[in-house]
DNA sequence: AACCAGGAGAGAG
DNA sequence: CTCTCTCATGGT
């Protein structure tokens, strides 16, 4: 079993999933930072709350108060940290000529620089490279790193794990999109409640 | 009523 | 470097 056929089956199990639910770039940022640790359901509130006062735009958030971004997004959790850390990031990109001028550049150094701002680390980093960006690299996640113990893979740090799957597949940034959204999905449905899900047994049994 | 959710940072050893 | 603790709300 390789990752390129896990890959195929998880789409052909599940279909599309048109990742990154959001209507703007700023907001895939927002929605990336808000999912720290926290089921989406509870990120959507949070999202619907800043939609509705209109703060979903870096000069909205960069300009309102700490306590009016907490008040939004307390359904999110963490809302302190995660206000703080909305607003620390935002005035990072605003630092930029635009969103497209700061992913404009190759992908090690806006990766780099993501990383180097407090409240992005490695997982929130690629999610915003990958969905926000367009560039091309691998997300991985708690779900992902369950799924490679289950199936034997490599499920040590996050490069390693990372590496693994990039090496194992075309370096395709849409590929990388679907393949995240569909471990997601995947274990949504089945890897909690009900280990034993049809699809890990067929990807387990096809070597 | 514990446990988990699309983590990250600070501190200890 | 690798643990461990904290942050916090909402659903099962």
């Amino acid at each position: 079993m390789k990752p390129l056929s896990l890959y195929k089956r998880l789409l052909k199990e599940y279909g599309p999933q048109h990742w990154w639910p959001a209507e703007t770039q700023y907001e895939i940022i927002v929605g990336a930072i808000l999912t720290q640790n926290t089921a989406w359901k509870n990120v959507e509130k949070a999202v619907k709350n800043l939609k509705e006062r209109d703060l979903l735009s870096p000069e909205a958030v960069s300009s309102a108060r700490v306590a009016t971004l907490e008040s939004c997004i307390r359904p999110a959790g963490f809302f302190r940290q995660k206000a703080e850390r909305l607003k620390h990031v935002t005035s990072h990109f605003l630092g930029y000529p635009s969103l497209d001028a700061f992913f404009g550049r190759p992908t090690s150094l806006v990766r780099e620089e993501l990383l180097s701002w407090n409240g992005i680390g490695p997982e929130t980093a690629d999610s915003i490279l990958l969905y926000a960006g367009g560039h091309a690299v691998f997300v991985v996640d708690a779900y992902t790193r369950r799924l490679c113990e289950r199936l034997g893979w490599p499920h040590g740090s996050y490069e390693e794990v990372q590496s693994f799957f990039e090496r194992g597949l075309p370096r395709d940034a849409a590929l990388f999109n679907e393949f995240h959204a569909l471990i997601v999905e995947h274990a949504k449905r089945y890897c909690r409640k009900n280990p034993l899900c049809p699809c890990f047994i067929a990807c387990a049994r096809s070597t």
